[in-house]
Order: C-alpha cells, then structure tokens, then sequence
DNA sequence: ATGGCCAATATGATTGGA
C-alpha cells in the first residue's frame, strides 16, 4: 500500500503533472493540496481513468484538498472539527477496509500563518490546537492513522536550507514548531524522519529568486503515521525530480510503503 | 526572504501563497 501527499497548487493547471507522476509513482492513495477549485469543476475524468476513486472538498479560488484512492471509501468527512466558523477547505478524511482493520487518511491543508504579526498566525496557532484534539481522540482507535499533507511547518534546522533566514517566520518560529512537537509527540512518526536522517530533504521550493536552481528548499509536507500504521512502514521517499518538470507545483510528492493489505 | 514567480479573478490590479 503506498500512500502520498502533493500540494499540486491548482489541480486545473497541474492536472498532466499529476497524471504522469500518478502514472509513474502509483500510489494507491494520493492526498492532494490547494486544488482551488469548487467540486464542480475538479477534473475527474483523467483521474477515474487511472482507476482512483475521489473525494473531494474544494471551494472558490483558494485552499482545496482531495483524496484519490484506488480502493473504495468507506467513509468520507469533510473538514477539521473545532471552530465552526472555519470555512476553508483544509481538510478531508477517508476510511478504507483493510485486512488489519480501518485505515485512516486524514488529508490536511496547514494555514501558512504569515504575516505573523496579523490574524494569519493566531489562525494557523489554533488551527494546529484543533488538529492536536482531532488526532488525540482518532489515536484512542489504535488503528492504521496517517495524517498526509502540506503542514506549512519546517519541523527542524535541517529542514531549511538558511534556518537563522527563517526564525521568526510562521513556517519556523519556536511557537510553530512546538505545536508540531506537541502533535507529534501524541504518539506520531514522522515518515520520512524515520527512514532517512538525511539533511536538505526539501518538498518545496519557491518559485522566486531562483530557489529551485540554489536548492533553497523547505522540508514541510508530512505523512505522520499512528503506531499502527509506523509498524508497517517498508520505505518513505520524496519525488524531488518532479519539480524540474515542466509548469511544476511549487511542492513535490512525498510517499510511503505501509505493509498493508487491502480487502477488495 | 527575495532580483528573479505563479494562480485565480473578470484582471489589466489585487490577493494569497511560503
């Protein structure tokens, strides 16, 4: 079972990106980032071609997520609880049957924070304290839990490519990272973290001042696996090659290899 | 953290992103 995370930063414009890295990379879930775009207008037919199943929570201009799976959903739940005054797509969770049980997908969309002396951060803050909760209460199932997506959090120095440049942004600040901390520290590992200690794993270059070409990248997507699910993790990567494509994302795919059979 | 971008909106300018 391979899982993935992608922010493709508009699904309309990333749409032959996703299909040739789909295509390549055959993830049998693949959790997709700011979509923007509303529900009627996603681009199913070329990714239903490839056999996925969707799901989907998008909205006018901004934000977006979706899940695609090859198997069949058993249960779909659109949006992080806490706040009901949160309108923004940033979340959706899927359940899938599998031979060990539920497999839990919860494909999140972190707000940027910046500028933090704005309304940005306490957004971002409280947004991270709802995503705290919503994961203690799913980590007393005890089942397969991976949380997959754009987190806008560089957990460590090695995860940024000038890290004094970054200390007082949303991103990287002592306060961000602590929530972090506190999320993962319910209980989660880090996939990518737990395969490799390699420095300068970036998924994210800007698409200004050239940050791709000086390897001036960011390590800020995650997948972050339940007990459960880190027990069967066989391997974790970063399609890095991905952003020298042409018309990239400003992201790349991160996936992982999780021993899990699925009952069709 | 900026020299340099990109996407969405009815736009020829602004907002958001990271």
């Amino acid at each position: 079972m391979r899982i993935a995370t992608w922010n493709v930063n508009s699904i309309k414009q990333r749409i032959e990106n996703l299909v040739a890295w789909l295509s390549e990379r055959q993830p049998d879930i693949a959790c997709l980032q700011e979509t923007k775009c509303v529900d009627e207008a996603f681009p199913r037919a070329p990714l239903e071609a490839l056999g996925y199943n969707l799901a989907i929570h998008g909205q006018k201009t901004f934000n977006g997520v979706a899940i695609l799976s090859k198997y069949r959903f058993d249960e779909v739940i659109l949006g992080l609880p806490g706040d009901n005054r949160d309108d923004h797509a940033r979340f959706i969770e899927a359940v899938i049957s599998t031979a060990a049980g539920g497999l839990r997908i919860a494909c999140l969309y972190l707000p940027n924070g910046n500028p933090v002396n704005s309304d940005k951060y306490p957004f971002k803050i409280s947004w991270m304290d709802r995503l705290i909760k919503y994961t203690y209460e799913r980590l007393k199932l005890e089942e397969p839990l991976v949380l997959a997506g754009d987190f806008n959090v560089i957990p460590a120095p090695e995860d940024v490519y000038d890290p004094p440049a970054w200390i007082e942004d949303a991103l990287f600040r002592p306060q961000t990272r602590e929530k972090f901390r506190a999320l993962v520290n319910l209980g989660l590992i880090d996939a990518v973290r737990a395969t490799t200690d390699t420095a300068s794993l970036y998924t994210f270059w800007d698409y200004q001042a050239g940050a791709w070409q000086k390897n001036n990248g960011l390590r800020i997507d995650h997948l972050l696996l339940s007990a459960q699910a880190a027990d069967r993790l066989s391997a974790a990567g970063v399609d890095k090659h991905v952003r020298s494509w042409e018309k990239p994302s400003d992201h790349v795919p991160v996936y992982v290899d999780l021993d899990i059979e699925v009952q069709r």
